[in-house]
Formats: structure tokens, C-alpha cells, sequence
RNA sequence: GCGGGCAUGGCGAAACUGGUAGACGUGCUAGACUUAGGAUCUAGUGCCGCAAGGCGUGGGGGUUCGAUUCCCUCUGCCCGUACCA
């Protein structure tokens, strides 16, 4: 009977779809361990033979747990809003939910195409009302609480305004805008409805906010930070530009320490810390403000100029201020005799893109005639302007410190400014900056021979003693924009009040309202008075009254609480029910891509650090453990099409000519002046061109000939992104059809470690396969039918094998080396046919071991021996004996000065000396020593000998 | 610039706590069998050398009886980030 592997993985899939085989229930009485793996977006193309590697990796971690007696939550579903539906909405008409439910079912059949053992009664979509709906109400909790940094958590606001009633804004400490103001109780309690609801939005979690954003043009929508990539959009490549908009933001900053600690509480790989770190960015350092009163300046109500600093130390050093051209205060501070070169400066450098900032860094700036005042020694100190500092970071004010800071340097150079040494180990400051904190301070008042640790903590005091300035924490992370210009997105459930005053105030909309739907439009485009595609929706009106919100939420609202949903996800009256969660508690196992490192994996911990916070959910980071798969890129194939050919050329090479063009092989095609195309990599195998199919591939290739070296036409390789327009994309249904799922999931995991990065390479495929029919073979003659197994007892040889295959792949799975495991097991096969065993106490066991990799093969033979249909998942793990693995003697590898010149069997336990007298009186190491006595005879027991001489 | 990672045969790789480098697979060479196959089996295959032997884990140095593994240094490649004050 020969291995059919289209029959029998057919058959299976069609069994376990059937029979519910990986339905999961709540199960006390047995541990719970829950395998996740990153919502995937369901594109038009499809899955690529890249895609599955981390499923399949789950996928082994998953059966591996049941048969160790797990009760495995292992879910899949899809982050169903998105861009690419709703462009292929704009370009056809047709609603992105029709695109969308087609990709998902192409999606889902080329999973089930590949035996995952997912719930699929589980399956949940972001963009299903039923799942949208507790979007929106993690939306409402977070309009309704506030970061409280005294309880160090999330509070309700009826908590914020008690605290207003009570004591005025000095009552709280709470995560704010940076220009709350400060207000008594009195004031609080005579302020109307609409100005105390204007006040609470400057601490609820999310809020409408005027910002600078990246708008994208090209996309018609603003961006986050992480979906801007090179100052272009991730998504498109389409230019983005800074732009000033209303826009709901979300206060992920109030958790930037949490976010920051919880990262040493989790095993998740280093890199993707550091990056998450780094993205947050933490600097400690102070605040200062420069006053602008008793310098020449023009009137002014303003207090001062607030900048944030991480060298407060060198502040006796600073020769000029820097504003951001976009900084609030900057035509305030304008003199009239500077005003048009402020404006000038101004509007160039806002029409400049991102990437032309990116890409010439040049010193450029402007004078706004004002000074503001040193706060330590009262001296003046003029206002520039310049495009190097940020509007967004810190307060988009620095103070220009040349003899430190390198830009700072580069700009007093250029301005002509003073560059002014503050410490004694400073060197060739004339040359350029010089940032060390050695040495003591010099030209610096208070702090005029201090170290800098003495000098720092001692302005600090003195800043803070003359309310002049603070220590501070400043962080990069910014808070995130959640509103997006289009269609395919969570509605905001939220209307706008109207109080009269032509200012709208938000307000949410009840509870027992959600979800709120996403209304009809007759097209996916903006309104002509440029409202996001909402602004069509006729009589779409709160109570047929107020306006919603007409933005959306952006695609990372659905997947930040995603894997609670899983846990019970057809609950209507909760987003999950508290007994689902409490028995599954969070994701044991969770694989993705490290691209998720700043947008989903930061998004993600903030939802549910803030979940936390009230309450709902257990931990304070949901994945225990995280790990990356590497990227498959694509590997090209190419043939070389001889240039400018002519017969004469063509006689002359005794290569036939024709009209389809000539292909020269790669090991020749120095010979000629060629012209390198991509060939589809599916008609190609071990890099030798299947020549038939390349005829058929394209028409005009119908009548190709070839040059060929040894009979072969041998393609050129390189490695690039797996595209189409590359023909290197492999679909893994071509795979499975042609060498079967179980082929392919050995062969992904057999490529390399999981987090390699690797390209695709089917060279070696029929390796993989090749073991599966060995392994088929141990059961069956593949001339004759026969079942070959009979119920012998093992010999001592074959328990060995067994039961050092079990270790091993134990061992190896538990520290997911999943590469390692498949040779082991075709070590297992090849020793096993050696041995001529067909014995079922030692394959019965084996196909248990196999299982998590190939489960079709595994399901056939474990019901071929006799076992119930589709038990093999509830199998036990076989326990490894370590009886079997006992060896009497051991052959020591001996070793002359480091040298291997012999081997030699000793009993296990002989006692180091007598293995060194042993050694010692032996021919060959005799004759190795060359007559000298040893210095030293090493023995490692069970290890190593070595004789120094 | 900064942060992180990686470097082993023709190729994918293994060697987990320092102990016989190259397991397993592919490719290649030679052979066997045959209802010529994308099949199976046997032998060989890191490099140099007829051999004895020597040399070998990106380069250089160090620690050690012993280093792919630990330390220092240099080089190359990949990923992330970018005027963050």
C-alpha cells in the first residue's frame, strides 16, 4: 500500500471538521494553556507559503500540550476592517464587507487545507457587529476614566469630579493635557455643564484633540506614528505630511511607565523589548522656564518659555533658545523689524516634506528678535526659531547649549552665538561640541566645582525652591491618534451635544445602544465639503437629532482586546464572560511578526493594562510568552535571454535559433550578452528549468530554445520580497496538492530555527516527503498491502531508540527548537528500517511523537493499528524511561594535547585513575607521546580523555 | 549616528551547561535493482594530500588541558530607529 497523502488528509480534515475533534470547553479538571497567533488581515491574495510558518508553529505547540494532557484554547479569526477593502470599494462599487467575507473564506479554506487544529467555532471578525460592539464599549469605559497617578491606575471620572467638587484640580494628580489649568473647588462648582465637560476631556483617556498629524493625502486619512514608515505611509508608500486636525486621541502616555516595567515581567524576545523601549522612549531629566519679563521683549502675557532637558548641568552654558516653527509662541515673540523673516522661515520649512528634512541636514533658522532670561544668572538670551527641534517632543522648545550639544554647536557656529565651556574636562570645543559629564564645572555660579551628579541634584533643588523649573520625565511616546478618515472602520460611539455656543461637545451614546453600526453610503469617498465617507450617511443623526462622530476607529481599536473574545465570543451581555476568564486567564503562547513591535504589541498592553485597572481581566500583561517567526522571503529563479542575436551568432555557438528568443544556462551565460528575467519559481526545481512548462508559461515563450549545460538549463537565484511581480510566490496549496500538508508542515519547521529569518527554498521538499513514506513504510509493504506490525516484544535496542527520540523531541519542543525535531524523527525512522522493526509497542508510540507535525499521516496509521477514529489527539504523550538509555561502557575519545588519536570503551563507572592507567599503557597513545611523559592526564567521566604532554 | 541581531561544507543547517565540529536533509559522485521513477537500496562526499598527515566554525588576539561555545578587538551582512533636546 503505497503513502497517499491527498486520500488520507482529505479524509481527515473532512473527519475533524465533523466531529468538532478541537472544540474546546471550559474543563477544570484539566490545566488550561492557550496558544495564540497574530490576528491576520485578510487580504485579497491570499496566504503565501511565508504566512503559516508561525502557524504551523503553534499549531505543534497546541497538539503537543494536548497530548501532555492540556486543555488547549487554540483560536483563530480575522482583523477584518482595513484599508485594502475599502480601496478595492472605492475602484469597484462593491461594500468592503462582500470583498472582505470572500478573503476570509479563501483564508479559512487554506487554513483548514493544512490540518491546524483550531476551534473554529470560535472564530471571531472585528468587523461583525456582535465583535464591534465591545470595541465600542471599551471605547465608552475609556471616555469614562482617567489616569490617576496617586492610585497609580484608571479611575472612574465620577471619582475626578468628586475630587473637582472637593478640593479644585490641586485635589488630583492625574495624567492631563500639558495646558490644563489649574482651578480651586469654588471655581469648579460655578463653572456650567459645558465648561466642566471641557475641562474632563482634558483627562478622560480618549479625546478630540487639534493636533499636528500625519495626514496622508494619498489615503485620505490620518496616520499613527507607527503606520508611517520613512515619511511615507506603511500601507501605499503615499507622502504624508504634518497637518493640524481635530482628532481623537487615545492617553496611552499615562501609561508609559507601566508599559515600559511590564516588559521585565514577560518572556518575550530582547530586540523586541528594546524596540518597545526605545519607541517609549523615557528620558529623565528637568523642566526650566526662561521668563521673558524684564528683558527687551515685546508686551507679552506670557509667564515664560518651558524647555525640557536632559543636561540641566549645563544651563550656565546656554547662548540662544530654539523654538519650533510651528511653537505656539512664536508670532507673539516676533519683532516687527523680524517678522518677515520669521514668516519665510516659517512657511519653508513647513512645506517641506519629512523626507527632505530626512535627507539634508542643514543648519537653517530664524531670528525672532525677542530674548527670554537665564533663570540662573538673569542674563539674556535670544529666541531662534529652527526646524531641528519638534513640535511634538517635549515642550518644542531647547535650549542651545553649543559647548555640549552637537547640533547646538553646528547652530551657534552658523548664528554666530557664543560657545561657552561649562566644565574643566571639556576639550576642543572650538573644533566641535563636546558632551562629556567628566571633570568639574567652570563659568557655572552654584554649581562652579560640583561634579555632575552634585550638580544636577543641586539645581533641581534650586529650581524647584524658586518655582522656576522641576525634575521631569519626559517621554517620546506620544498619544496615539485613534480617528481615521474612512468607511471600513468601528464607528465612534459618540454624538455631539450642542450647547449653543457653536462648540459641539462630545458625548457618548448609551450602553444599551451599541453597537452602533456602520450606516449605508452610496459611495466609499469623501463628501464634497471633504467630511470623512460617514458624511453620507442620510438621516444619520443621534436621536435624529445630534451628529455622530463621523470618523472611524483605526485598525489597531479591534485587535487590542481581540484574545478575550476568544474566550467566550458569542457572549452578548459581556465582552467576556468572568468565568471564561478566569478559567483561561491569558495567552500562555503567542507567535507573530516583530513588526507588530511598536503598533499592535504596545496598542494591545495598553487596552489591556487599562482592563486591568477596572478590573475585567487578570493580568497585567497578557502574554506570558511571546515569540517572533522570522520573515520568509522569496527566492527568484531566472533564465537568461540571449541579446541582439543573430544567425551568424547563433552558427557561430552552434545554438539553435528561434522565435521565442534563446535561453542561455546559467553556468554559460558569460559567454553572452544576456538579458536576466524572473521565471515563476513553480516551474522550476532544484533551480533546473522544467522547460515544457516554461513553454507554456508564457505564449510568446512558446518557441524558446535553449542552450543547455549538461542537458539542463540551470537558473540564476537571488534573494528579494516574496511578490508576484517577482514570480516568487509560492502558494501552499500548490505544496499540500503535490506532497500533502504533513509534507509541508515538516518541511516549513525543518527550514531552520523558527526566528531565522530565511527565504524560501523548495530545494530538499522531497526530503521531507521522503521520510513520511520511510515512516509509512515501517507499517505497510508498499508492493503488497501487507500490514507489516506484529505485536513482538521490543528488544533493549529498539526501546533505546524509542526512548531517546522521546527525550529528544521533548526537550526540543519545550525550548521550541521545532527544526531539530524533524531530524530527530528521521533519525528514529532511518535507525528503526535499519532494524527491520515493525514491532507496535515502538510504532505505536512514534506516530503519538509525529503527530503534532503531521497529523493526517499520524490519524491514519493510530486508526490503521486499531485505535478509535481521531483519538490520536487525546493520546498521552509518551513518558520517557531513562532505564533504556543506560549504557554499561562508554567509549572515550582520547585525546593527545588536545588531539584525537584514539577511542577506547571503559565500563561507565570505571574509576578516572584506572582509565588513565588504561590510557596510558595503550599502543597508539604510546606512540602519540613520542617518548615524553605526560604533564597532565585529563578525565572527564563519560566525557572526554585528554593527555597533555 | 544610535539600539539589537547574525556570521559553521556547493546549499538549508546541527552541536542545549566549554569536551570527537559538520548530526539530519539536500545537492553531487560511483554502483545495484527495475513494470525507467518525482521510486528504492549500497558506498562516498569540509578543504589540501597518493598516503602518513596537516588545515579548518568571518579576520586578529586572549582565557583554558581543551573554545563554534567565554572575553577583547576588527570586518561584513540583516532588522529597528532616526535632528527626542
Amino acid at each position: 500500500m503505497e503513502y497517499k497523502h491527498r486520500e488520507i488528509e482529505q479524509n481527515w480534515q473532512h473527519f475533524w471538521e465533523q466531529n468538532q475533534t478541537y472544540r474546546v470547553e471550559i474543563d477544570h479538571s484539566r490545566p488550561k494553556y492557550y496558544v495564540l497567533d497574530m490576528f491576520p488581515y485578510p487580504s485579497g491574495a491570499g496566504l503565501h507559503v511565508g504566512h503559516p510558518l508561525g502557524y504551523i508553529a503553534s499549531d505543534i505547540i497546541s497538539r503537543y500540550k494536548r497530548l501532555k494532557g492540556f486543555n488547549v484554547l487554540h483560536p483563530m479569526g480575522f482583523d477584518s476592517f482595513g484599508l485594502p477593502a475599502e480601496q478595492y470599494a472605492i475602484q469597484t462599487g462593491q461594500h468592503p464587507a462582500i470583498t472582505t467575507q470572500e478573503n476570509i473564506k479563501t483564508f479559512v479554506g487554506q487554513l483548514k487545507n493544512m490540518g491546524f487544529s483550531y476551534d473554529w467555532s470560535r472564530e471571531v471578525r472585528t468587523s461583525d457587529p456582535n465583535y464591534y460592539k465591545w470595541t465600542q464599549w471599551i471605547f465608552r469605559q475609556l471616555f469614562e476614566h482617567y489616569y490617576d497617578k496617586t492610585a497609580d491606575k484608571a479611575l472612574p471620572i465620577a471619582h475626578l469630579i468628586a475630587q473637582f467638587n472637593e478640593g479644585g484640580s490641586g485635589a488630583v494628580n492625574a495624567a492631563c493635557d500639558d495646558d490644563t489649568p489649574v482651578f480651586d473647588a469654588q471655581t469648579w462648582r460655578t463653572m456650567g455643564e459645558f465648561e466642566q465637560q471641557k475641562m474632563l476631556l482634558k483627562y478622560r483617556f480618549t479625546f478630540p484633540e487639534e493636533s499636528h498629524v500625519n495626514w496622508c493625502a494619498g489615503l485620505g486619512t490620518v496616520l499613527s506614528n507607527d503606520e508611517v514608515k520613512d515619511g511615507v505611509s506603511e500601507r501605499g508608500g503615499f507622502a504624508v505630511e504634518r497637518k493640524l486636525m481635530k482628532q481623537w486621541a487615545m492617553r496611552i502616555t499615562a501609561y508609559a511607565d507601566r508599559l515600559i516595567s511590564g516588559l521585565d515581567t514577560v518572556d518575550w524576545p530582547e530586540p523586541l523589548k528594546e524596540q518597545q523601549r526605545n519607541w517609549i522612549g523615557r528620558s529623565v531629566g528637568a523642566s526650566v522656564r526662561f521668563s521673558l519679563s524684564n528683558a527687551s521683549t515685546p508686551p507679552l502675557g506670557v509667564g515664560g518659555l518651558e524647555v525640557f532637558t536632559t543636561r540641566v548641568d549645563t544651563i550656565y552654558g546656554v547662548s540662544f533658545m530654539v523654538l519650533a516653527p510651528e511653537h505656539d509662541l512664536v508670532q507673539a515673540l516676533t519683532t516687527p523689524q523680524q517678522k518677515d523673516e520669521v514668516a519665510a522661515y516659517q512657511t519653508w520649512a513647513a512645506n517641506r516634506s519629512e523626507v527632505d528634512r530626512m535627507a539634508e541636514r542643514k543648519v537653517s533658522g530664524a531670528f525672532t528678535g525677542s530674548y527670554c532670561v537665564n533663570p540662573l544668572n538673569d542674563q539674556p538670551v535670544p529666541i531662534y526659531i529652527a526646524d531641528y527641534v519638534l513640535a511634538g517632543y517635549g515642550t518644542g522648545a531647547v535650549m542651545g547649549v553649543p559647548s555640549g550639544d552637537q547640533r547646538d554647536w553646528n547652530f551657534a557656529k552658523h548664528f554666530g552665538l557664543p560657545i561657552v565651556s561649562i566644565l574643566d574636562a571639556q576639550k576642543g570645543i572650538d573644533q566641535q561640541a563636546d558632551a562629556t559629564k567628566e571633570g568639574r564645572y567652570i563659568n557655572s555660579g552654584i554649581i562652579n566645582g560640583l561634579t555632575y551628579k552634585e550638580a544636577t541634584d543641586r539645581l533641581i533643588k534650586w529650581l524647584e525652591a524658586n518655582n522656576v523649573g522641576k525634575g521631569k520625565v519626559q517621554y517620546r511616546l506620544r498619544n496615539a491618534v485613534f480617528s481615521r478618515q474612512r468607511y471600513w472602520g468601528e464607528p465612534v460611539p459618540v454624538y455631539f451635544k450642542d450647547y449653543g455656543n457653536g462648540q459641539p461637545m462630545p458625548c457618548l451614546i448609551d450602553e444599551a445602544e451599541l453597537p452602533l453600526e456602520l450606516p449605508k453610503i452610496d459611495k466609499y469617498l469623501p463628501t464634497q465639503t471633504g467630511e470623512p465617507p460617514l458624511g453620507r450617511a442620510q438621516n444619520w443623526k443621534y436621536h435624529q437629532q445630534y451628529d455622530y462622530e463621523l470618523s472611524t476607529m483605526p485598525g489597531w481599536a479591534g485587535s487590542s482586546w481581540y484574545w478575550y473574545r476568544y474566550m467566550d465570543p458569542q457572549n452578548s451581555e459581556v465582552f467576556a464572560d468572568k468565568t471564561a476568564i478566569d478559567y483561561w486567564q491569558r495567552v500562555d503562547f503567542y507567535i507573530g511578526g516583530s513588526e507588530h513591535a511598536t503598533g499592535h504589541l504596545l496598542y494591545s498592553r495598553f487596552w489591556n493594562k487599562f482592563l486591568k485597572d477596572l478590573g475585567l481581566v487578570p493580568h497585567e500583561e497578557y502574554a506570558a510568552k511571546l515569540i517572533n517567526q522570522g520573515m520568509i522571503q522569496g527566492r527568484s529563479n531566472f533564465v537568461y535571454r540571449v541579446k541582439n542575436q543573430t544567425p551568424a551568432d547563433a552558427d557561430a555557438n552552434d545554438a539553435p535559433a528561434g522565435g521565442g528568443g534563446t535561453f542561455v544556462s546559467f553556468g554559460l551565460k558569460d559567454q553572452y550578452e544576456t538579458t536576466k528575467l524572473h521565471v515563476d519559481v513553480n516551474i522550476v526545481e532544484n533551480d533546473f528549468l522544467d522547460l515544457d512548462a516554461f513553454k507554456k508559461w508564457r505564449a510568446d515563450f512558446a518557441d524558446a530554445t535553449f542552450i543547455l549545460e549538461d542537458g539542463k538549463y540551470l537558473c540564476g537565484v537571488e534573494v528579494e520580497k516574496m511578490s508576484k511581480s517577482k514570480f516568487n510566490v509560492v502558494n501552499p496549496d500548490t505544496i499540500v496538492e503535490r506532497y500533502g500538508a504533513d509534507t509541508l508542515r515538516l518541511y516549513e519547521m525543518f527550514l531552520g530555527p523558527l526566528t531565522d529569518a530565511k527565504p524560501w527554498n523548495m530545494n530538499g521538499i522531497s526530503g521531507t516527503y521522503n521520510f513520511l513514506r520511510k515512516i509509512w513504510r515501517l507499517f505497510f509493504d508498499d508492493q503488497t498491502d501487507q500490514p507489516k506490525w506484529d505485536n513482538a516484544q521490543p528488544t533493549a535496542q529498539e526501546l533505546k531508540v524509542l526512548h531517546r527520540t522521546i527525550k529528544r523531541i521533548e526537550e526540543d519542543i519545550e525550548r521550541y527548537s521545532f527544526n531539530t525535531v524533524v531530524s530527530t524523527l528521521m533519525i528514529a525512522a532511518n535507525e528503526l528500517t535499519e532494524l527491520k522493526c515493525h514491532k507496535k509497542a515502538i510504532l505505536e508510540p512514534l506516530v503519538v511523537l509525529l503527530s503534532p507535525y503531521a497529523p493526517h499521516i499520524a490519524e491514519e496509521l493510530w486508526a490503521k493499528l486499531g485505535n478509535k477514529s481521531g483519538s490520536i489527539s487525546a493520546a498521552t504523550f509518551p513518558v520517557f524511561d531513562p532505564q533504556y538509555l543506560v549504557e554499561n561502557t562508554f567509549e572515550y575519545p582520547v585525546q593527545i594535547n588536545g588531539k584525537v588519536r584514539v577511542s577506547l570503551v571503559f565500563a561507565a563507572d570505571a574509576p578516572p585513575a584506572d582509565i588513565e592507567r588504561a590510557v596510558l599503557e595503550n599502543e597508539t597513545v604510546i606512540k602519540w607521546m613520542e617518548g615524553k611523559q605526560p604533564k597532565k592526564v585529563i578525565v572527564v567521566p563519560r566525557r572526554i580523555v585528554n593527555v597533555v604532554l
